[in-house]
DNA sequence: TCCCTGGGTTGGAAAATCCAATGCACGGCT
DNA sequence: AGCCGTGCATTGGATTTTCCAACCCAGGGA
């Protein structure tokens, strides 16, 4: 897999909307991370449609993203929680919240209380040297042959 | 502004990507970030029809993410570049990257050189506190009456 | 003159989304 | 037993997005 779509530029940003980029995706994912698990309540918190949740869950599901847990037999009932790969995704939430925060609301409707005791404003460093990243610290470095800057070789 | 849909939750990750969750927004985004200014050039990298990429620059640009500058007068011709707010979107990206990279592929299609020397492997610390936020360290805070982690209040 | 590039716009077909109604398996009540 | 409520979907048809090829316009170059 992850062969990027078309004649477009393979890139792990694309394939990562492949499978997160659908409406209602990414806000299913916050109410997993709030703590809700359930179909119903998903549903009315996000405000999809019951037959297009059904169709990302199964998605979400199927990538790995998710996984179905039995809290009950007879009848079967399952809740969606987070696996490892889907905790993964935490920090692209984290970032997006705080953009819509600063651009767009007046006041957040959440925050997150950090173990330390403040309101998390989260920030990213890079693993090696620990320093806060700004856009002028990093360059792109191109793997696939034909695509640079630039784009398709011809 | 800034009210969240319907009756879904009020939230500045659903805010967020009422801006740039519509199909392709942030590969535009990427291509710009990648020096990918004009637009034959993004249409041709992010593989997108070029009614819908007119569609979703025009949103970008009203929404103050992205501007266009006049590099050729007569026949006027404008690249887009990122505004300030745009390149606060660049994290987003970054661990967007990221987990598609750990996740998805093979082989990272591309890689970002840090000013330190080293490939960038960002993560995510707390301002305050300067260290790493892992999920069990971060709870949420909801602001607004009727919704917490079980969703809406009737 | 004719062709090429950059940056779009248009019209109709195809796909995705929306919404209300339906189905089905249980559990609890009476 | 009959009826109601919850949990979790699936279906059918209307609406909205996306797709794609064709077209348009302004300038530049041969």
């Amino acid at each position: 897999m992850t062969t990027s779509q078309k004649n477009s530029r393979p890139c792990s940003i694309a394939d990562a909307l492949a499978v997160v980029g659908e409406k209602y995706a990414l806000l299913v994912l916050r109410e997993v991370f709030f703590g809700v698990h359930r179909f119903d309540a998903i549903a009315r918190n996000v405000g999809a449609p019951r037959d297009i949740l059904t169709a990302r869950l199964r998605r979400l599901v199927d990538a790995g993203v998710l996984e179905k847990v039995l809290y009950n037999e007879r009848p079967a009932r399952y809740e969606y929680r987070a696996t490892e790969a889907g905790q993964e995704l935490r920090p692209v939430l984290l970032m997006l919240m705080r953009w819509g925060d600063r651009h767009l609301a007046d006041v957040p409707p959440t925050v997150w209380r950090h173990s330390c005791g403040s309101d998390l404003d989260p920030v990213i460093t890079c693993r090696a040297c620990g320093d806060e990243v700004h856009r002028r610290d990093v360059t792109p470095r191109f793997q696939v042959e034909g695509w640079s800057a630039e784009g398709s070789a011809h």
